[in-house]
DNA sequence: CAGTTTTTATCATTCATTGAAGTTTTGCAG
DNA sequence: CTGCAAAACTTCAATGAATGATAAAAACTG
């Protein structure tokens, strides 16, 4: 029995093919567009079968939104990591510029992708709607977190409303800015001012 | 030429079809479910081909949502008509309350499908993200509304932050009644509260 | 190697959505 | 009332996403 720290062969070709799907898929898109590209188009630049797409995504938009789950694991983790006696904004600060640090560097071979993506997100009806039902579980989630943080100090109700003025403010900052043609350098950095001004409305939780 | 106030029999009867196809699929909907529900059986409820489905609804979702571009327009209005001096907090809380009243009335033949809808939403993720993009569609809306109706004392981000802040709270608590299976009734009444802890959080704009 | 499990491929089908004709219905001018 | 033009419908055909079933191929196990 092999020792299962190391991951065998199946596992690795995994990978690789969920990897081609993704970059093959992700160039077709920039290329000729979302709805101009066919999940028999992808599955052949990848050399698997149309059906076995279905295997690693359950969507043709998934795959836009490959690593959305893990930054979202970071984000929660974040918030459960409140230092004692940290105040709200100040935690929620902390949250931002963690999660804009995240989004500015090129991890997961992201960057280019990030553009890309922001740009179809702004373009096609389809992605924009998945995009917010992400955002919105995300906002879910961060409230639970924020009041499992806060317990007995922060209500659920005011948990939800602090989180949806942060988000609320960010997204309507980002979206406004696309339109304008911004750098994605120019997006975060305004994200984090209207961050700001969103935070600043939220002293009173303190 | 008659006097082309009399709405003709044309146009009647486009009228007569909308409403046929709306209650076909709702009830369709409500008995066998979204994803169960074909279109072809929707169009043969209403007596219309497949093909016609499509000239009074662009999808099979709209169907769901057919009256939420009037309730819009009428929270806009809301806003537009701020009153001489009337502080932020003031004016939103005004806009929640004709909102929710709206909401519980039985407008055009509402109710029911207010039931029904909440329920399909809530169940069937190609609504939720329909829904999802209605409603960022609608807080795009009322931020720009909002700023406009504090033109110079309200900046467009700070205007996003606090209709984020308020849509987010109540987004929230409705979900969360919604899951505990809480009549209508009861929803309405702890939505207004969530309103209330979330405006109160922007006393600092006034 | 032989057996077992996992991953793919192939095939077939359903169903939403769209385009292109061609028909029927309605409104209206004379 | 008649006939024409516009509007609304129907039929037909096609594309493309998604899913289920079954068989073939690859990788893992001992």
């Amino acid at each position: 029995m092999v020792v299962s720290g190391s991951v065998g062969l199946r596992e690795r070709k995994k990978q690789r093919t969920r990897q081609a799907l993704i970059e093959g898929a992700l160039r077709l898109f920039s290329e000729k567009g979302f709805e101009e590209t066919t999940l028999a188009e992808i599955a052949a630049e990848a050399d698997v079968s149309t059906r076995t797409f279905f295997s690693y995504f359950a969507s043709k938009e998934e795959v836009v939104f490959y690593d959305t789950g893990s930054r979202l694991d970071l984000a929660v983790e974040t918030l459960a990591g409140r230092r004692p006696g940290e105040p709200v904004t100040g935690l929620l600060m902390r949250l931002v510029e963690e999660s804009l640090r995240q989004a500015a560097s090129y991890q997961n071979l992201t960057f280019e992708h990030a553009e890309l993506r922001m740009r179809l997100v702004l373009t096609e009806p389809a992605l924009q709607a998945r995009a917010l039902l992400l955002l919105f579980d995300s906002q879910l989630k961060l409230s639970k977190a924020l009041h499992e943080a806060y317990a007995g100090e922060l209500s659920p109700v005011e948990a939800s409303a602090a989180v949806g003025a942060l988000v609320g403010a960010i997204k309507v900052s980002v979206i406004a800015n696309l339109e304008r043609d911004r750098s994605l350098d120019e997006i975060l950095t305004t994200a984090r001012r209207a961050a700001e001004v969103a935070i600043a409305g939220l002293r009173s939780l303190d």
